[in-house]
RNA sequence: GGGAGCAUAGCUCAGCUGGGAGAGCGUCUGCCUUACAAGCAGGAUGUCACAGGUUCGAGUCCUGUUGUUCCCACCA
């Protein structure tokens, strides 16, 4: 036989494992009506992006649910791909280019796109291989991109349609503008944070100087841009003066005083500087009005021309600079101390300017409704339930999408302007004909759409929409989306109303929400902290298998999980122990001619654990079922190491070591047919320990990744309560020994006094407790001081004492017995004296309190006569 | 301002539809028992945040309080 390492070497499996799996093709997945399908589309990773612990919870939720599925005869299939995304991407490349010296714009917008696709071409599989490392079955060969032509293609399509529904328009509107990367965002993109700052107090005079009225703002460097000041208008303080002027001071404009009920009476002065250009509800005020919109800030934050003496100036320079300049001719009166929120970039934390710009928008009102519906009547279920609420929360307030980026990278708008009349023209490709002007030159928008706007299309982009084809057909729509809390606005919605529109159905019928991954403070892994884990060290350290489990265990749907290197440590030694109790199995099965396991006659602690493994298989796949990988995982662990480990191994050692081959044989049988089912249950999670044991077993097959998932076979479902007894006179003995410093090596004569016969039991016990001999008495012993005595529920055990029994400590021991036995009768007695429990708690459990009362009161006798018994000898 | 999560052993967390509190790590005792010292056996440690309520019965359901984390909104 051949030599089988003590220790599990993840390194010398789980590459060679994954490229079996890949060569056999068992990820590629085929619509089969045969089969019911299962899809699962994976979250596109960023092509900039490394593998993260983010990545490696989410990768391994998915794969668990796929390779359960796919065991259960589902045509599962897993379609992977990658995102291009749009602005995190063209930010590196910029980087990239600024260390070479390079700005974009001298680069030109092909030769940008040229060094963008080698960008993806050298790091777009990098993250791929990685996700590879998890062991991730992925149907490879569906693999995708979001810019790849048929994504591209969807992308077009889906825009035109849009438009030509009026869902998307073209126009002029307050949008959130980062002044760094020098593009629009969307509402979802802006982050927001809290920042200490101030509120100025400024005055603004009637033009006879006369009077005066005081704004307060947070944005001194815009009031070059206001227009009108708003008060409320039943506002006391300030009603003579609605209607007046007063002039923008160092600016020489007049402005009208208006009246708003947007206006809050109690905040700063009750009147506030309207700049409807750099302000979202300055801009509403501003149509109410019809005042004039004027910008004062250029793309990069600079201040522009309007903004007189201030022009040139960088946002921070011109706030210092008004602000100075104000003081100096008197109208800044008052600087408190305010903490407001301050919008910023998701992408390079860079504040964001409120900015009135002419973008491309999806008109979202009439889209948001099916989207919200669909989850309310329950097409899509949100797991946990709880996350379905801020679906409903962002989908009701919604605002239009604002989805032009003024970027070169990601899909550029098709819409073309003639060149001639300057019509617009939203087309699947360029026209050659202006339908205005009959002019035949265009130019296409320069603008890239939102990287999200692809994303969202994904789960029938990817697989082949707008064409017809045999894959959406069959796979659409998609049985569970898995992904991360953070991303239910920019992604889970938008796919959402995007499936709806498109597709007429829902994108996905479950979307399985999982928290994020901190790190052992339970902070966010970032990169400014440089707390990270890397799963590619974990993984190199202690296996994808470690990682994976420790990744689902110990941690229930939704809720974010903390990283140590301590509980990975415990899945290692874990997948260890799986891997010598694996050891142990083939040692004695292999060679060896296995009888069928349902022909076999099995012993009593054959049936307990063929019955607790029928009771796992129950349990666990009802937690795959409700993806509830964290009890599934739990369940499996304690199945494992508990009893099938330190129970059962241990129990058919009797057997194994003795000389009866029949025993043997039955042992065997069931050693083999509970490890290589429990393997199987066990595949989800730790993928390539369980492959690599499985196919070395007897009996098995190809690959346990396309083995049928185990069902419960009633004929093997025995119930294990009745070898319990057993189990706890083997607990007690052991118990007994420790409190009398006597180790279980040191074997000794063991005498069980029971009504039960327990001769069965006495291998058993020799083995387990540290047995000499076992004798079964059919009374008390004599000489009661020369043993040790432990009372269980089934049985009295003596056990023989080397020297005479501590009288006295036995008393004060028993008496605490004693006591202790009253108190579970008291306990069970007051639930049956309670006639409120009698008649409403269900039968199985009054019957469950009788049982208990009638076992403590028999064992409290006893322990009684046993007490008696030494105070017998004692007088 | 609105909403959500969390509060259980020294630490990190499970505890699914209510029926006598669990795991890992840590800690203490004894063991190199021929699968495994990455192991075995045994032990200690909890007013399940607080206060009410529903129920025969509450860690679990309801209400409120406190603490804490997060999300959304964005009164200049």
């Amino acid at each position: 036989m051949k030599e089988i390492a003590k220790q599990y070497d993840p390194k010398d499996v789980e590459e060679r494992l994954y490229r079996q799996w890949l060569e056999k093709g068992y990820f590629h997945t085929e619509p089969d009506e045969s089969k019911k399908p299962f899809t699962i589309v994976m979250p596109p990773p960023n092509i900039t992006g490394q593998l993260h612990m983010g990545h490696a919870l989410d990768n391994m939720m998915q794969d668990a649910i796929i390779r359960f599925k796919r065991m259960q005869g589902y045509a599962a299939l897993w379609v992977p791909g990658t995102d291009h995304a749009s602005i995190a991407t063209e930010v590196k490349i910029v980087d990239a280019l600024a260390k070479e010296g390079i700005k974009k714009e001298d680069l030109g917008r092909e030769r940008f796109l040229e060094r963008a696709w080698e960008w993806k071409r050298q790091y777009g599989g990098r993250i791929v291989e990685q996700l590879k490392k998890l062991g991730s079955s992925c149907d490879w060969e569906r693999e995708r991109f979001t810019m790849d032509e048929g994504c591209s293609k969807a992308v077009t399509e889906v825009f035109v349609k849009l438009y030509e529904k009026g869902l998307i328009y073209h126009g002029s509107r307050i949008i959130n503008w980062c002044p760094d990367c020098r593009t629009a965002l969307s509402d979802a993109e802006v982050e927001y944070e809290e920042q200490a700052s101030h509120l100025w107090h400024m005055r603004y005079y009637t033009p006879d100087r006369k009077q005066f009225i005081t704004v307060a703002t947070t944005r001194p460097e815009t009031y070059m841009g206001d227009t009108a000041v708003a008060v409320h208008p039943e506002d006391d303080r300030y009603r003579d003066l609605i209607g007046k002027t007063v002039v923008l001071p160092l600016m020489d404009r007049e402005i009208p005083i208006v009246a708003d009920e947007y206006v809050d009476r109690e905040f700063g002065s009750g009147a506030v500087k309207i700049t409807p250009a750099h302000d979202p509800n300055d801009f509403e005020v501003s149509l109410r009005h019809d005042l004039p919109i004027i910008r004062v800030m250029n793309d990069d934050g600079s201040i522009n021309e309007q903004g007189g003496p201030f022009a040139g100036l960088s946002r921070q320079e011109a706030r210092e600079a008004v602000v100075k300049a104000l003081t100096e001719c008197g109208c800044l009166i008052k600087t408190e101390d305010y903490t407001h929120n301050v919008g910023t970039c998701y992408r390079c934390h860079s504040a964001v300017e409120p900015i009135i710009s002419k973008q491309w928008f999806v008109k979202m009102e009439s889209l948001a409704k099916p989207a919200l519906e669909a989850v309310k009547d329950g097409r899509t279920a949100f797991v946990p339930d709880r996350f379905s609420k801020i679906y409903y929360n962002w989908l009701e307030n919604i605002r239009d999408w604002c989805v032009s980026r003024q970027l070169w990278w990601g899909h550029r708008i098709p819409a073309y302007y003639c060149r001639d009349c300057g019509e617009t023209v939203v087309a699947r490709e360029m026209p050659t004909v202006c339908p205005k002007c009959g002019g035949k030159h265009f130019k296409q928008d320069e603008d890239v759409l939102d990287t999200w706007f692809s994303s969202a299309l994904w789960p029938f982009s990817t697989l082949g929409w707008p064409e017809k084809t045999r894959e959406l057909d069959y796979f659409y729509p998609t049985s569970a989306l898995i992904t991360g809390y953070d991303i239910i606005f920019f992604w889970v919605a938008r796919m959402m109303f995007s499936g709806l529109e498109q597709m007429g159905d829902v994108p996905f019928r479950t979307v399985l929400i999982h928290g994020i991954v901190r790190d052992s403070q339970g902070r966010k892994m970032s990169k400014s902290l440089g707390n990270g884990v890397d799963p590619l060290e974990v993984i190199d350290k202690y296996g994808a298998d470690a990682l994976r489990f420790s990744l689902a265990a110990g941690n229930s749907p939704g809720n974010d999980m903390r990283f140590y290197w301590e509980k990975v440590e415990a899945y290692r030694n874990f997948a260890n122990k799986i891997w010598n109790a694996s050891r142990f199995v083939k040692m004695h099965v292999d060679g060896r001619d296995l009888p069928a396991i349902g022909e076999i006659v099995p012993e009593e602690c054959d049936k307990w654990i063929l019955g607790r493994y029928a009771q796992l298989v129950e349990s666990v796949t009802k937690c795959f079922d409700q993806y509830e990988l964290g009890i599934a995982a739990q369940n499996l662990y304690d199945f494992i190491w508990s009893e099938f480990c330190d129970w059962y191994i241990e129990l058919t050692k009797a057997r194994l070591y003795g000389q009866d081959e029949n025993a043997k044989s039955t042992a065997c049988a069931v050693l083999n047919f509970v490890l290589s089912g429990t393997l199987k249950l066990l595949h989800p999670l730790m993928p390539f320990i369980t492959e690599e044991i499985w196919t070395s077993l007897p009996g098995t097959g190809e690959s346990i990744m396309i083995s049928a998932w185990p069902k419960v076979d009633p004929a093997l479902a025995f119930d294990p309560t009745p070898f319990e007894a057993v189990l706890e006179i083997i607990r007690s003995i052991r118990n007994k020994r420790a409190e009398l410093n006597v180790p279980v090596a040191t074997k000794a004569d063991v005498y069980v006094l029971s009504a039960q016969d327990f001769a069965f039991a006495a291998p058993y016990i020799e083995r387990l407790a540290g047995g000499k001999s076992v004798t079964f008495l059919a009374r008390k012993p004599e000489n009661e001081h020369q043993y040790a005595c432990v009372v269980t529920g089934a049985a009295e055990v003596y056990l023989p004492l080397g020297e005479l029994l501590d009288v006295k400590k036995e008393k004060e021991r028993l008496q605490k017995e004693i006591e202790n036995t009253e108190n579970e009768i008291a306990l069970a007695l007051a639930k049956l004296n309670n006639p409120g429990f009698v008649a409403k708690a269900p039968q199985k459990l009054v019957d469950g309190e009788r049982a208990k009362l009638a076992q403590y009161g028999e064992m409290l006798q006893k322990v009684r006569a046993r007490l008696q018994a030494i105070e017998a000898l004692d007088t």
